[in-house]
RNA sequence: GUGGGUGUAGCUCAAUUGGAUAGAGCACUGGGUUGUGGCCCCAGAGGCCGAGGGUUCAAAUCCCUCCACUCACCCCA
């Protein structure tokens, strides 16, 4: 029986790790000095949890999560996205009374049973940011450059940033009718989904490829005609600050997004280099969904980042990074060997990478594995050099070697290495 | 859930109209150098040709079924 992983879960291998380290580094120390705190919710919640912030309807809670039931007979499920998760523990342990404005991250996978695909698997990995207890547009503002920050400080170019507002419920519903009506006018020219889409979520077909559809929505009215006079200055607030700090972005009324919290500010950092899939980042504000999970009635807004669309973005742009060792050891005969084995753990313990091997082969091929590894210096010892009381410092890359002292060797190597 | 594409060595790929012990490059192991790596040369190891069934004198190649991977739809990070 061979095993292998189950679809839509990938191993994050060796080669790739170095490039997921380095992104959550940059993330964690982005976030410090933006002063975000971390936080770690479980992966598993309450199915209702989920249900009642994406919302009922959606493909995520209809068709896409992981449910089962617990020996009590309670549903529960892996989780979708982070931000119910957030705001439950944000409620459950009343964070807003320690401060009014809660900056939070965390990091993690997510789960969802949906065809793979490019840039898209079951399990996947975001990096969550969410500013609670601000209504103003300066925290749509934080949260945005916040995303824009970290994808300019892991070095990703040619991303695109998009924001729209769809503004409060009570607008919406009046954008909603005025949509359906005018979609299910052009009725004709619409495909088979966006026909059902017209009556049930007139929204989605902003989403739809298919080129009549287009052709209709281009002529759609936008969202932002019919958003209120709050809703309007909260946006265009937004605006000026994006343009006071010289963050270039694009208004897409078309930017819907498919959980039912968001309200007003919307936006997404795209590529057109993920095949099918756009959003490398998507986020919103969110402020009612605090008081519809039983939390007081605090506005809050942020993003997911998706890591794999990201270090896939990565990969693509530049070389894998690589670690190799400091230093090679080279021990030739037993009694070097144990000398060698001494050192090896000595030098460990100051924090310097050594390795050496275990097989008591030959110099040749010790050298030989050295060198696979991408050490810059090898020590050879052998029993004449025990006897001298003087190995063979090599370096790898110029090719020269000198004689060191094995008197005071871990000073001696210290320097050179450091 | 629905379509398309692809399954041959660890990786990337060959194999003529169906033809004999299925090959190459890279990687790996050993040797050429008994104490010096990379480059070069030589040798070696590594395959149920995705699985099962069928057609045929003969199948990696043709047919059927299944499985896996992949891309796309749906939807999203």
């Amino acid at each position: 029986m061979q095993f292998s992983s189950i679809k839509g879960f990938k191993d994050i291998l060796p080669s790739e790790a170095l490039t997921w380290q380095r992104l959550q580094e940059e993330a964690r120390r982005i976030f410090r000095y933006s002063g975000f705190q971390e936080m770690m919710p479980p992966l598993l919640e309450m199915t209702e949890l989920f249900s009642r912030s994406i919302g009922e309807e959606t493909d995520i809670v209809s068709k896409e999560m992981y449910t089962f039931t617990d020996s009590k007979g309670r549903s529960m499920s892996l989780r979708p996205e982070a931000t119910a998760s957030l705001v439950r523990a944000y409620i459950q342990h009343r964070l807003y009374e320690q401060n009014p404005i809660q900056k939070l991250f965390t990091i993690g996978p997510m789960f969802r049973h949906e065809r793979p695909q490019k840039g898209r698997f079951r399990q996947f990995h975001q990096i969550d940011a969410e500013i609670f207890g601000d209504p103003g547009p300066r925290s749509d503002l934080e949260i945005i450059v916040l995303g824009m920050s970290l994808i300019e400080a892991v070095g990703l170019t040619g991303l695109s940033l998009q924001i729209n507002s769809l503004g409060c419920p009570k607008c919406r519903s009046g954008f909603r009718n005025e949509l359906r009506g005018y979609l299910l006018g052009r009725k004709e020219e619409l495909c088979a989904d966006c026909r059902r889409r017209a009556e049930t979520n007139p929204l989605r077909v902003f989403d739809c490829k298919v080129e009549t559809c287009k052709t209709v929505v281009s002529g759609a009215p936008s969202i932002l005609d019919f958003i209120d006079k709050d809703c309007r200055i909260h946006f265009q607030a937004l605006q000026e600050d994006l343009q006071v700090l010289g963050v270039s972005f694009t208004v897409n009324h078309m930017l819907v997004r498919g959980l039912d919290y968001y309200n007003r500010t919307t936006f997404e950092i795209q590529t057109n280099r993920l095949g099918a899939q756009n959003a490398v980042l998507g986020g919103g504000r969110y402020d009612g969904l605090s008081k519809q999970l039983g939390g007081p009635d605090h506005p809050a807004i942020g993003f997911a980042l998706g890591m794999e669309r990201l270090v896939a973005l990565l990969e693509e742009q530049a070389q894998p990074e690589t670690h190799s060792p400091d230093i090679f050891i080279v021990g030739l005969g037993a009694l070097a060997e144990k000398k060698v084995l001494q050192w090896v753990y000595e030098l460990r313990r100051q924090g310097i990478w050594v390795e050496m091997d275990y097989s008591s082969k030959g110099l040749k091929a010790q050298m030989k594995r050295a060198d696979r590894m991408g050490a810059s210096r090898v020590l050879i010892v052998g029993e004449d050099e025990i006897g001298s009381g003087k190995a063979v410092l090599r370096n790898m890359n110029t090719k020269t070697q000198d004689e060191v002292s094995l008197e005071n060797l871990l000073q001696n190597l210290r320097k050179v290495i450091v």
